[in-house]
Formats: structure tokens, sequence, C-alpha cells
RNA sequence: CGGGGUGUAGCGCAGUCUGGUAGCGCACCUGCUUUGGGAGCAGGGGGUCGGAGGUUCGAAUCCUCUCGCCCCGACCA
């Protein structure tokens, strides 16, 4: 392709509305343009990055035994209704009627219509297992979409769904696709880790997400640097608490005087105490009620781990304007004893220790000396609290350490949970009926290009991993002198037949302009043509991510080039 | 959802407070010079000032409403 006649406008100013670096880069190198909040034009040269990553997605989800299909991604809401999430998938999920006042989603999953086809389809488990995929643009309407391609509403992603007679038969998918997953991120030369995480509201039992570590990241992931354990913040355990303190004699129950201290900081400072020896209590509402969580006070509590235990759909912190109504006491003061909260859960870290300070439901007013059992019941024991660094792993007591990462795939176990409700079943070898049992597996592709920016960049732009650049190599002609244009394109055309990925910037433009683009865009491999070296004989061709400069015979330059190419590829 | 901000040429911005009929840089077009890391000079094209309504002789500017976009917060008890 010639510069010339192709579409690529490079921006030297940065889009002020652009906030993480790759949203940046691939705005200025002429990437992708926003058409609206989280809605972007693939415009030609981000859409070569993303057909080259689709395309390794495919061979490795080929390689794995999955099939493609397309399906629709506008669905009747009757699917959604009978899987149930009409009701559950809230606000993110974008209606729309159509002139017959009949209502319908834009997909932002396929579940229901995989599960529908497939129900169709299939009546033998002679029949079974399958795993289709397919790469498709979805839509979820998100509160704040931000981060360019890495959050944005409308996005490509790949979605597969696997139908099984058995656990084992699952396994055995789920485990292949964690390998496509990991040699699909390894093909696009990314730093990643799976790591175990919350199944959310897809559903399901086990679940491994797969981040590219980037401080851009917007999940944090723990990680244990010798076991290899490794999970999501929010599903991370820790070993922390696992042995019971001494036990102590029980203390009378008594008001501490403790005005103007309603943080958990505030009532240590003013009782001289660690936050360590306190207990912090949070309140939540749910669409069962207000509920109570005491954790320690130097402990984060947890909202996924809160929200799972209760088996809630729908929880937020509780609203001051309700809060003496729910709690019975005030905002800042607030305590198990003599709580209206029908439903107490209480953190392992507490378990066992006597002798709580806990806020007394009444303003100003503190509680020392409370104990479980005796001052209020029992509450709901679990593991309520957020991971924090160092603390020791579960699996081998190794002091867990903690990254941020961009969640670009995500593994799922979900089980029978839509074959059950919307009946997708066979019949066994007994001729019974049974649910197939199912997995689903996603990977963000928009969010990976985005992810490799984040990842491999400087302040001059884009250092593309080879196998996902929009080019593999740009030549670049410095001069108008007749030499130089015929051996740069010769050069292109050479490489051209030599299957390469190759741009040719002809422009008739400065060699600063032409370079600072090159950059920019970030070619992995550039071939300059100037008339000094070219007197000499003598081309000069350079590694992106280096950028050191190396001269040699055209045709030997070309073969390196041609070399490095096909190496890349592999 | 709450709070804050912002909307003026393709991109980045000034002008708004104190109303007087729109400007700068980049990009774009023409010419000359220049040519290995975002050139210089000269000339030029391009804007319903987000939208609607109002005040006024006169509105980018003041008022009202509205829409878009951005940021921050939503573990604080």
């Amino acid at each position: 392709m010639r510069w010339t006649r192709y579409f690529l406008n490079t921006l030297r100013e940065v889009p002020a509305d652009a906030d993480v670096i790759s949203q940046k880069l691939m705005m200025r190198a002429g990437m992708i343009r926003k058409v609206a909040a989280g809605i972007y034009t693939y415009l030609p040269l981000g859409l070569r990055s993303i057909k080259k990553l689709e395309h390794i997605v495919r061979e490795e989800m080929n390689r794995a035994g999955a099939v493609e299909l397309s399906m629709p991604a506008i669905q009747p809401a009757e699917l959604w209704m009978e899987s149930g999430r009409w009701q559950k998938y809230g606000k993110e999920l974008l209606r729309i009627k159509d002139r017959h006042e009949r209502d319908f989603v834009f997909g932002p999953t396929h579940e229901e219509v995989i599960t529908d086809t497939v129900r169709d389809a299939i009546n033998s488990y002679r029949q079974l297992p399958v795993n289709l995929y397919q790469i498709q643009t979805k839509f979820r309407d998100e509160v704040r979409p931000r981060f360019g391609l890495m959050r944005g509403r409308e996005f490509i992603m790949k979605d597969s769904y696997s139908f099984h007679t058995s656990r084992e038969s699952l396994d055995e998918t789920y485990e292949a696709m964690r390998q496509a997953y990991t040699a699909i991120f390894h093909r696009c030369g990314l730093d990643h880790v799976a790591v175990e995480a919350d199944t959310g509201n897809i559903g399901g039992s086990a679940s491994h997400e797969f981040m590219v570590l980037a401080q851009s990241g917007e999940d944090a992931v723990v990680s244990c640097p010798k076991c290899r354990y490794g999970a999501n913040i929010e599903k991370a355990t820790s070993k922390f608490f696992d042995d019971e303190p001494e036990p102590a004699p029980m203390q009378e129950l008594a008001p501490i005087h403790t005005p103007g201290t309603q943080s958990i900081e505030d009532v240590g400072r003013f009782l001289g105490k660690p936050t360590s020896q306190l207990v912090k209590t949070l309140v939540f509402d749910t669409d069962e009620g207000p509920v109570m969580v005491l954790v320690r006070g130097d402990r984060e509590g947890n909202e996924i781990k809160i929200k799972n235990h209760l088996g809630v759909t729908w929880m937020e912190m509780l609203a001051d304007s309700r809060f003496e109504e729910a709690t019975g006491g005030p905002v800042g003061y607030c305590g198990p004893v003599g709580t209206k909260c029908r439903r107490v859960l209480a953190d392992v870290s507490l378990k066992g220790r006597a002798n709580w300070i806990v806020g007394g439901n009444k303003r100003d007013t503190h509680i020392s000396g409370a104990n479980v059992a005796r001052d209020f019941p029992e509450p709901e024991w679990g593991d309520f609290t957020t991971v924090f660094a160092g603390d020791p792993c579960p699996r081998c007591g190794t002091a867990l350490e903690i990254y941020r990462g961009i969640e670009v795939g995500h593994i799922f176990k979900l089980g029978t949970k839509y074959s059950d409700s919307m009946h997708c079943t066979y019949l066994d070898e007994k001729g019974e009926r049974q649910s197939m049992i199912m997995g689903c597996y996603g990977l963000g592709v928009g969010r990976t290009v985005a992810s490799a920016i984040e990842q491999s960049h400087d302040a001059d732009g884009i250092i593309w991993p080879m196998p996902i650049a929009p080019f593999e190599v740009v030549v670049t002609s410095v001069g108008k002198e007749e030499s130089v244009v015929n051996m740069a394109t010769e050069l292109y055309e050479k490489l051209l037949a030599a299957g390469v990925d190759v741009l040719f910037d002809d422009r008739d433009e400065r060699p600063g302009v032409k370079f600072k683009d090159a950059d920019l865009v970030g070619f992995p491999l550039r071939i300059a043509v100037g008339a000094k070296s070219l007197a000499n004989g003598q081309v000069e061709w350079s590694f992106r991510k280096d950028r050191a400069k190396q001269l040699g015979a055209p045709e030997e330059v070309l073969a390196r080039v041609i070399d490095e190419v096909k190496k890349a590829r592999v």
C-alpha cells in the first residue's frame, strides 16, 4: 500500500478527551475516531490491527476444536425474558423497539441466542459436545464509558459457548480454551496472567480471567510469586486469619463518649488504639433489606464477596438519608448491639475475639466489651474483606503481590444455568432427558489491541508487536531524487511480492515528518532510502523498538527484513 | 446516580467577566526557498460560536430551558 493512496492522517495534537495512552496514540496515529461516547470508527489502520488479531484468534479457536458461526446483534426480548435476564441485567442492556413496538435488545452477550440455537439443533448425546464461537460487535450501555477501546460501549468480542453431557467433558473444553487463550496472548507478545475470578452476573461455577499487566489497568490482580496462585482482587483470599486469638475474659458492656469520631481512624486516634483492634461496621441496602457487615477496623469490606454470600442481585452502600430508619442508629455510630438490621454478617478476621469496640447506635457513643452471643446474636461468618499486598498466600503462605491488569479474556464454567431456564436438553444413552452443561468464553478484541499499546509504547508513539501491527514494514523514501524514488519503489514492490505487509511512505514530505509519523504509528520495521547512503549503494533499516540504524546493500537489507518478518510470524 | 467542568474551523485553544457583528496555533490550498527527525516566507480557503427560546438597537458574550461531551465521587460509618 502506498501512503498517498491510503486513508491515513496522523494528528500532531492529542484530542482533549483522550484519557489513556492507548486511546491518545490510537487517535493520533489515525487508527480510531470517536463518534460518540464509547463508540468508535475503526479507521483503515486500526481495522488492520483488529483483523490481524481476529485472524490469530480464529486460528487458535479452530485449532482448539471450536466452530465459527455468526449470530445477530439484535435479539428478541423473549429470549431474555426466558433466561430471566430481561429483568436482571439492568441498564447496561440496550433495549430497543421495532416499528411494531416489539421489544429487542442489542446483544451485550449471546448466551440466550446460542442456547436457543443449540436446543433446536441438538437432541442426542451423540451430537455433543460442541463448541461454537463468533467474532462480533456487542453493545453494553456502560454508565461511564472511557479509556477508548478499553471500555467502550460498542466493542468487538470473540465469544464462544460449549455444550456438554458431563462435567468432565466441560473440563476438557475449558482447559482447551484456557490453552487457546494463553496461545493467543502469547502470540500477540503480551505479558499476561490467568487468574481466578468472580463470575459476576453471567453466573456459573469456575472462572478465569486473562489479564494483561499494565499500570493503567482497571482491575487489580493478586498473585503469589512462589506458587503461581493468582486471583482477581474481588475474589482473592489469604491465609491471614486462620489462627484464632487467645481467648480473653469477657468484660462488661460499657458505653464510651466519643464525640465527633465518625470514621474508624478517628475512633482509633481518640481511644489510642490501633484500628486493628476496633470493629468497622458497614451497612448495605439490598433488594432483601438492609444488611450489616462487621469487619476488622484495618481491613476493607469486599462488596463482591458480601454480595455473593447474600445471594442478592442488587446491593449498594446504604444512603445516609435512610440510615437511621434502617439501622436504628446515626451514621458513624452504628453497631450490632441493638441494631434494627435483621441480617448481620461478620468477617472471619473477628472470629474468636472477645470484647469488641463497636458503634453504640447513639450519637457520639461507642460501646466497649461487646461480645458475640451475649450482647448480640451470632452473626453469619465468612470471608468478607479484600486481600492486601503482603497478606500470606492461601496455598503456600508466601507474601502476596498486587498488580494492575486489563481484563482481556474471561472464561466460565456455566453449568446448567441457561440450559435449565431455557430447556436446552438432550436424551442420554438411557433415553432420559438431561440439561446440557455449558461453558462460555469471551475475549475482547479491541481491548486486547489497546492493551498491547498500553504495554508497549514510548514518548514518540506505539511500538507494535509484529503479529498485530497494522503493517509489518514501512518503506520511507527520503528526498525526491529519481534514484531514491526508484530504489524505494523497487524495495516496496519486492516486499509486496514476498508477501510482506508493507506501507510505502511515498508522500512528498520532509524526512522529519515521515520519521515522526513512522514512530507514531509504530511500524515494527522501517527501511529508509536516502540519497547520501544510496550513493554508496546502501539503504538503512531499523527496528522501531530500539531504532538502531543499520546500513546494507539493498538486496541484503531486503533479505534481512523479509527474514525478520517471517521469524515473527511463527 | 451525585458533584464539578466544558461546548467557538478537521485538531488544540483565546475571546464570554465588562454585549458592538469572530481570532490564534496545527492541519489544508497556492507560490518561492528548504530537504535525514514534526522547515521558513508570502498569499489563501474554511466557523448555523452545541440547540431552542428570551432580554436588547445589537448576543459567542446576559437570562431560561435543553442536548452533547469530559472529569471526580459512589468502602465512608
